[in-house]
DNA sequence: CAGAATCCGACATGATACTG
DNA sequence: CAGTATCATGTCGGATTCTG
């Protein structure tokens, strides 16, 4: 089993479980993974794709996802000058268990939304 | 195929998967839910087992939890006041796709560790 | 016991302008 | 094209205090 909650101030600052999620479940990291699924993407490209991303937040996430090892940067001479991203293997694998998330969250949209309306009527 | 990319402002600010995400992927959510697979847990315990959560954070997110449909508050007539937490059935299912996340992390964290430490490295 | 209310700092994100 | 730099802002989250 693995442990993610017990634990001490310090422990939970430490968690590699907690390290590891924290930066695959940010507003961006999960969208850019999904959308390298597939096919090696330029910058420009994979903004367009995401479409509402700004080119800061892109370049930041991409810095990160490309630490954790999840995704590779290669720098095409120019110019133009172009840079393309693909996913690793160990990303790949990775978004075969964000997908799963994904796909949860859209076939039970409807419950929830039902759900948020019906508690807000309660109280309202 | 669910699209949660290629959208416009207007379109991703009302995804309807984004809206399901974005609140079980926040700090804590993740945590709690975890937490109460299996058990039914008063407001104290549920704190106590998670380790390192402010009240306040753990009521906040309990509240947008329990508004989504993932968990029930019950509340057993004191005194002492007893409050319960436990998963839904919709709850249970998401813990069901949240839970290959976690293992991945956890079998992966080594991997991904050294990369942090060789990507640091080239750098400095 | 299980919260509600308040204050506040840190960080994430956005917008904009500039560069090799 | 693919960034970097800077500024502004809003939300997240921690600490503290108070209450039925």
């Amino acid at each position: 089993m693995v442990e993610v909650t017990a634990l001490t101030k310090e422990e939970a600052e430490h968690c590699p479980v907690r390290s590891v999620l924290t930066r695959v479940t940010g507003k961006w990291q999960m969208l850019i993974l999904l959308a390298l699924e597939g096919d090696e993407l330029r910058f420009g490209a994979l903004k367009r794709k995401i479409g509402d991303v700004t080119q800061r937040m892109l370049t930041e996430n991409l810095r990160t996802l490309e630490r954790d090892g999840h995704l590779t940067r290669t720098v095409h001479a120019g110019p133009p000058l172009a840079v393309s991203y693909a996913l690793t293997p160990q990303g790949l694998s990775l978004v075969g268990v964000l997908k799963p998330l994904v796909f949860w969250a859209a076939e039970h949209f409807d419950a929830i939304d039902a759900s948020r309306v019906k508690v807000d009527a309660a109280k309202a």
